[in-house]
Order: C-alpha cells, then sequence, then structure tokens
DNA sequence: TTTCAGTGAATTGTTAACAATCCTGATTGA
DNA sequence: TCAATCAGGATTGTTAACAATTCACTGAAA
C-alpha cells in the first residue's frame, strides 16, 4: 500500500475505502484500518472523522524546502555516526542496496526506484538510531510524494553511486557533501 | 492518555495494557488500539510485535540536539509566515493561550505546563502549514517526553511571555530570537 | 542444582456483526 | 425552477467473541 502511495499510483485527494482494502489483501477491515492510520501518521494520508482516508496533497515549494532542510540535518547526523562505526557487513549490504537502486533506474520502474532510493538512506539512518527512524520516515515519504513525479533515473543513479563510493572510502566530508547533493 | 506520557507519569519502558485502558476510558480495546497506534507514531510509545506497546525510552543528548535543531528550523518557518498573516483573533488567541501556561507554572502543575506549552507553539505551527503540524508534533512529543523531568517553572513562563510580546508587537527578528532560546 | 519441556493464564491479533454517520438522489412543496 | 426534506445505500466506528502468541510457573530429568 505504502508503496502504491510512493510511486503516485492515486491521485490527490482520491479516497481510501477499507473494505476494498481489504479484499485486496484477502483481510479483514481491522488490520486495514491499522495500515491506513499508520500511513495517515506518516503523512502519506490525511484523516477526517467518519469519512475516512484520502490521498494527502502535495507539499508546497516551501513547506518541501523546509522539510528538505530538516531531512538533510537529520541524515547528516545520522551518516556521521554510522560511518564512525560501521562494520564489512554494513559494506556489503550498502553495495547491495545501491545495486537494486540502479537495476531500478535501468528499467525504469518507478515505484522500484522510489522503494529503492528510501531503503538505501533508511539504512544508514536506521543504523544511526531507531528514535530518528521513524521521524525520518515521515519527512522521507512525503517528499518522495511529490518528487517521484518528475524523477530522472540517470541522476538518481549517479548522485547515489557517489555517496555510497564516499562511505565506503570512509570519506565523511565527501558522503555528507554528496548527501546535501542529493537531498533537495 | 498523551498527556500522561508527556507529564512522565508513566516510567520508561513500562508495558501499556489495551485492556486497562479500555476499562478507564470505557471503551472497547478497538478505539484504545487505534489511540496507541498513534501515540506509537508520534514516538510516545514503541510497539513489538505480539507483544503490545511500552512506554519509549528517551532520547539520547545527541539525538535531543538534533531533534531540536530541526525543531527550531520547522517552528522559524511557522512563525515567519505565520507572523506574516495574522490578525486580531490571532492575537486574542495568542495571549489567551500564554495565559494559560503561565498559570500552569504557577500552580507548578507539570502535566498542566507540559500540554500547554505545546498548545502554545502548536498554534503558530498549525495556523502556518498542517502538514508541518503532523511532523512538528513528532518532534515536541519526543523533546518534552525528556525535558518535562527537570524544568523550572519560572523560566517556562518568561521564556514564552518574550516570545508572545515579540510576536504581538509584530518584531519578527525578536521573536525568532527568543523562540531559539526557548527551543533547546 | 540446573536445564528444559510442558501447561495454563494473560495478552495481543483478527474477525464478523452491529451501530452510527455520511452521501446521493428522488420527491415534495412553494 | 429551485430549495428543502427525506429515504436508502454506502461507508466508517464500535463491540464482543474467538484465534494465536507470549510469558511465567511447575516439575521432571540430567
Amino acid at each position: 500500500m505504502r508503496s502504491d502511495l510512493i510511486s503516485g499510483k492515486l491521485d490527490f485527494d482520491q479516497p481510501i475505502r477499507e473494505q476494498r482494502l481489504a479484499e485486496r489483501f484477502g483481510t479483514s477491515r481491522g488490520p486495514v484500518r491499522d495500515a491506513l492510520l499508520r500511513l495517515t501518521q506518516e503523512g502519506a494520508l490525511v484523516y477526517e472523522p467518519n469519512k475516512g482516508v484520502r490521498v494527502t496533497s502535495p507539499l508546497s515549494d516551501e513547506e518541501r524546502n523546509v522539510v528538505a532542510s530538516m531531512r538533510l540535518c537529520l541524515e547528516k547526523h545520522c551518516l556521521s555516526t554510522f560511518m564512525e562505526k560501521m562494520s564489512e557487513k554494513d559494506d556489503r549490504e550498502l553495495s547491495l542496496l545501491l545495486e537494486r537502486l540502479i537495476s531500478a533506474c535501468d528499467r525504469a520502474s518507478l515505484p522500484e526506484v522510489a522503494e529503492s532510493d528510501l531503503a538505501l538512506h533508511r539504512y544508514w539512518v536506521a543504523q544511526a538510531s531507531s528514535h530518528l527512524e521513524t521521524m525520518w520516515l515521515g519527512l522521507s515519504v512525503r517528499m518522495i510524494m511529490k518528487y517521484s513525479r518528475l524523477a530522472k533515473y540517470e541522476d538518481i543513479a549517479s548522485e547515489h553511486q557517489r555517496i555510497v563510493e564516499a562511505i565506503l572510502a570512509k570519506d565523511l566530508d565527501k558522503a555528507l557533501y554528496y548527501l546535501g547533493e542529493n537531498v533537495i
């Protein structure tokens, strides 16, 4: 469900019906309500009492700038603490996530690009702090719901490749610099 | 429930039982689950599958610094846009919220201080952007859960008095400056 | 004594039925 | 013609019962 929202399959303000989703995922309305409530708190949906949820409207340019600078502040901190104590296992994991993103870009598959983009960033955030991870999610979901509609796949791939290369080379300054160019 | 968490009535890691809350609030477990899920997304509780929720652990000093600077970035933007288009109605509302906070400080009532502190800040954030409001909530709840354990009531009152005075005098620079001193 | 499997209570997860609310469209009356 | 009213269907909100899981405790075997 989240990947549908992130990839922009659904139009803004479109209402989401609980019964439909329950049938689609072969469950009852209870767990569906839980999931919709979570997506609401993440900012992908908006809720109105007795009217259910609908797809959230995109951020204005001003809002997007604020969110982006908050996200950058958060990710820079997480990337710093992550790089201080990363192991060979993290190296392999990062390479894997990057590879997945690049292949999604090659196939020009918007849902997969959006998801693997988030998964890569999420990795260093989650490794640094679980508290910050949940906050990061809310920021990123909102940002990607807007940007995913006008993405250039080659740029995404190369931007992330530079970041990961800098991380693997233990070059903190360079990694932070490229991260700053990517998160806009 | 949220005010219990904010004011620090419950110990960290203490598990929250759905049945207990359902009886306390005279409802069934369904709405209780909804509320707990929301508080989880806000960061006041943490959830583990098949184990329910428990009170979240406090932020580390490092995490708190990051969250504080994110919150300050967000609130400064919101306060600026709010002050551009505020009316006399907003003047009265702010004065009311400030008065409530000061009287809570006088009574040295921690739950009320925490809640009216948040309510005041929330006002200009909500007026500026509903998108940013939900993000702000997650940041602020986490911050206040830590700070509320060692607050000096007179400082809180005077800090907010200065902020509101600057807002009412339409002095943006001064308002932002005092806000920066308060959100730490 | 320690460890491990088993047992039962406590708790969370899920479901389907029912209640309350909202929305749409037809009908009535001015 | 137009506005207000009133079904009815659709949708969300709530509840209680049931299923699945966890946890603490017991007791037996090494």
